[in-house]
DNA sequence: CTGAAAGCGCTTACAG
DNA sequence: CTGAAAGCGCTTACAG
């Protein structure tokens, strides 16, 4: 059984399919009373427009495409929300597609999205394969990237400002009284550990610290890898009074990592984070990091792209400013005898 | 620039559009050697398929509609993580929406689906509005529920065995010891909360363990729900030794208003949560807790709508055991004097 | 204000 | 094996 069509409508409504169509899109073009009857008539049978049959002609699909790495990441779970929401409210559906920064799936997400004809794309893929870009490119849709790790191939992006908000927090750290200092990044980060790298060696530099290689390791931007390069970090002779690590996930390993060898945070090491994670309010003790709007990134990327759809191609590079959140990881270090 | 279509293919390769739609369908009734020149030349030229194009004489999108209350929630991220895993498998796209628990937002989710004209649905939202029901079950597509909160209204469901799991995890504390256990559950939890309260009741019974009023709080499914009803749990005269947590989000709070309390766990209380959340393993102590196998639960839903989709209308109520893990935060209640 | 016609990009009997 | 025709459910000039 078929869903009902203009065309049922028009039976029972004695009207051309036509006016049908006319009168549910509120055309000024027919009859007041006509129209009121129409859609009494529409609502009575249930009628649904079939968004397939409208997309082919009007050749908008009101869908855009959004791709994570993956949805089960926190981060792009919140972003993901807010592009949502956002959508909601300008009538545009979202077709979601993890790319699992696998290769062939990042390749048959392409293939989806150009069949589906969605109208823009969104990426927060935090590892987008490289091959993969040109492939979203030939698209001709308008395509937002959200924290980006390609930098300056796309036109349009949303960004958080890692290097200034780095920088803060590195200097909250310095402002506590540390002057060994660790900084405990992600290898698979790309321009964002770069990013943050680079603020932290600027505050550093700032207050005329000199930045130990030693002191600079990496994980892999998840608790393992920050446990395990939060241990080979404390093996050393003389280890670090705090540790900077790249994000919130990195230093939950690094937490574990520093409890296990019987140090506590922040008496003996202080620890910070970047995004705020909701669970970096309920670590032992709650975490210093900086606060990503992920909402709100989100929201943006949707507006931008909603901008660009309208037909307005000015080249937009949003820079979201970080806010640093002081918890109880991070004090100043204890005198050493 | 409109897309290229097969009439574009058809035009240059001197043959007509149907032929071109049979040779990308790999059609058996076209000359292989004009089928592999077509296809040649689409691929050259670029040729996307109209799904809409499609869909409008097939009669089918292809397309799921996954419903959740946020998909902010890490529960629903790692269920949908399993449902987009597999419906890729499928050559099955996923539309999102999340309901936000807003009767508004619910009624037009239900409304885009339609106009969608998704193949099937996919509800996990924790907590459905009851009027949103009937609108979904009028809609005639397939339906599985999630965890689903309203039983015996759908046919089809995938659900987490909660009293089983429940009672498993309670005769856990109660095997190390503990009588006095307290139980944190989600006032809006609904089926879950009841089904879990009555796993752990039934623990209770068999170890002729009566339950004290007193040790029966609500929170709100959410670390501050947990905060504030562990803080409850905590004035009393005598506390509990053990609490059981309706969920780990919960747990969080409890963890918290425990540690505020100036008290230790498990050494004072042994503490429990379900879902069995990636930050499980890294709250201080790690969390005993039951795993929701997430990713399959979504995986198994996923399936479920296949089945269905295939045209077997068998009734499909799938219970999935929780699997009991135990870490620090239970030990065996310390002596009192 | 209304309807008939054309067309969006496909698939699929039907006839050859 | 191939093509012409009809049709999926809409929108939108065009003519009245």
């Amino acid at each position: 059984m078929r869903p009902t069509s203009i065309k049922d409508i028009a039976r029972l409504a004695n009207v051309s399919h036509s006016t049908v169509s006319r009168a549910l899109r509120d055309s000024p073009l027919v009859n007041h009373e006509t129209a009121a009857e129409i859609r009494r008539l529409a609502d009575k049978m249930g009628y649904r427009l079939s968004a397939a049959a409208r997309s082919l002609v009007t050749q908008r699909t009101d869908t855009i495409g959004v791709v994570v790495t993956t949805i089960a990441d926190p981060f792009a779970a919140g972003v993901v929300e807010g592009i949502e929401e956002a959508a909601n409210e300008h009538g545009l559906s979202v077709l979601l597609a993890n790319s699992n920064a696998d290769p062939e799936r990042e390749l048959r997400v392409v293939r989806t999205l150009e069949e589906r004809r969605v109208d823009g794309i969104i990426v927060t893929a935090s590892r987008v394969g490289a091959l993969y870009i040109p492939e979203l490119e030939r698209m001709q849709v308008p395509i937002v990237l959200l924290n980006n790790q390609h930098p300056g191939e796309f036109a349009h992006s949303v960004m958080i400002a890692n290097t200034e908000a780095s920088e803060a927090l590195a200097g909250h750290l310095i402002g506590l009284g540390h002057r060994q200092i660790a900084y405990l990044g992600d290898r698979f980060g790309r321009e964002s550990d770069a990013e943050r790298f680079e603020g932290f060696r600027r505050a550093l530099t700032a207050a005329g610290l000199k930045l130990e290689k030693r002191f600079v390791v990496h994980g892999d931007g998840r608790p393992e890898g920050g446990h395990e390069a939060m241990a080979r970090l404390l093996e050393g002779p003389r280890r670090p009074t705090a540790v900077f690590c790249y994000n919130d996930m990195s230093a939950l390993g690094a937490l574990l990592a520093i409890r296990e060898a019987g140090l506590r945070v922040p008496a003996d090491i202080s620890v910070t984070g970047f995004d705020d994670l909701y669970l970096a309010q309920y670590t032992e003790p709650p975490l210093t990091t900086v606060r990503q709007p992920m909402r709100r990134m989100g929201r943006l990327a949707l507006e931008t792209l909603i901008q660009l759809l309208a037909g307005d191609r000015t080249k937009r590079n949003l820079k979201v400013p970080g806010e640093l959140i002081i918890r109880g990881s991070t004090a100043a270090p204890q005198r050493k005898l």
